[in-house]
DNA sequence: ATACACCTTCCCATCATGGGAAGGTCAAGC
DNA sequence: GCTTGACCTTCCCATGATGGGAAGGTGTAT
């Protein structure tokens, strides 16, 4: 099966598959003849894995480990779990930074009568140049 | 006052001051005889005003906008708190998303045993590679 | 044979940021 | 005056994930 059809069917793009195989997180396909990588149902499924993987937040590295454990058929679950429970924790880290950042601008939102008239809070508060005051 | 004055004072790197005149966000900075750029108080307040921006999450192109009301002494108000609500509604996008990864992976780790054995739900449901299901 | 779709590699761009080289400038100390 | 060290200048390169596109080879259908 030849590239395109790979990235038809796990829904990685051609281009997306040659980079993972050039930064090493895919091994080097198989080639026919005409240097065409060839792909068969195993490979599909790493790359399916992949997809699913990046769409769940995981970075390359992390993907890098998890596939590695996913080729190691006796890899004990607790690694695997680790790593998941670490995602999550960046997960929730940029989740209340993200939330702090939208209360800040509600709160500037919330005070900025928001019409024809010159003044407002928000700049206001942007010239200030200070920390973020909602942190604690 | 030098580019590295007004970087200790504004709390943005020397390169990123440069940075943001090359690509047109701020204004090209005045010259000594000696090709030094030279910033005032002024200066420095924009520099804040951005650094503090960042931090609240807002991109280069919304500084820019930002920038341009906030030197217009007359606008209207109603312009930047439109900008501002539709940042909000940006990060709140992306909290949301953020979220169901976590949820999902949190689903998955209740699964898995996490132990010496090998068989783990987590990398079961990355192999499948269907569709976020926890997304209804 | 011709056309068209596909493949290959290689280079460039994004966005915000940083690293670093090569060279000019300035202030302090000898 | 000359050296030293800190600062400035511009320019190039790297990141990380992704895409665009060129130049050229291959495969297949008409």
């Amino acid at each position: 099966m030849n590239i395109g059809a790979a990235a038809a069917s796990s829904g990685v793009t051609a281009k997306m598959i040659r980079h993972y195989e050039a930064i090493g997180l895919l091994r080097p396909a198989e080639r026919r003849s005409n240097s065409y990588r060839d792909y068969g149902e195993r490979d599909l499924h790493e790359l399916r894995f992949i997809r699913r993987a990046r769409r769940l937040g995981f970075s390359i590295p992390e993907i890098g480990e998890l596939l590695a454990l996913w080729r190691d058929r006796g890899r004990p679950s607790r690694e695997v779990k680790r790593i998941a429970e670490t995602h999550i924790g960046d997960l929730q880290s940029r989740v209340a930074e993200m939330q702090a950042m939208a209360n800040t601008l509600r709160e500037l939102v919330g005070a900025c009568h928001g019409d024809d008239r010159p003044d407002c809070p928000i700049l206001d508060d942007l010239a200030l140049g200070g920390g973020a005051r909602t942190k604690g």
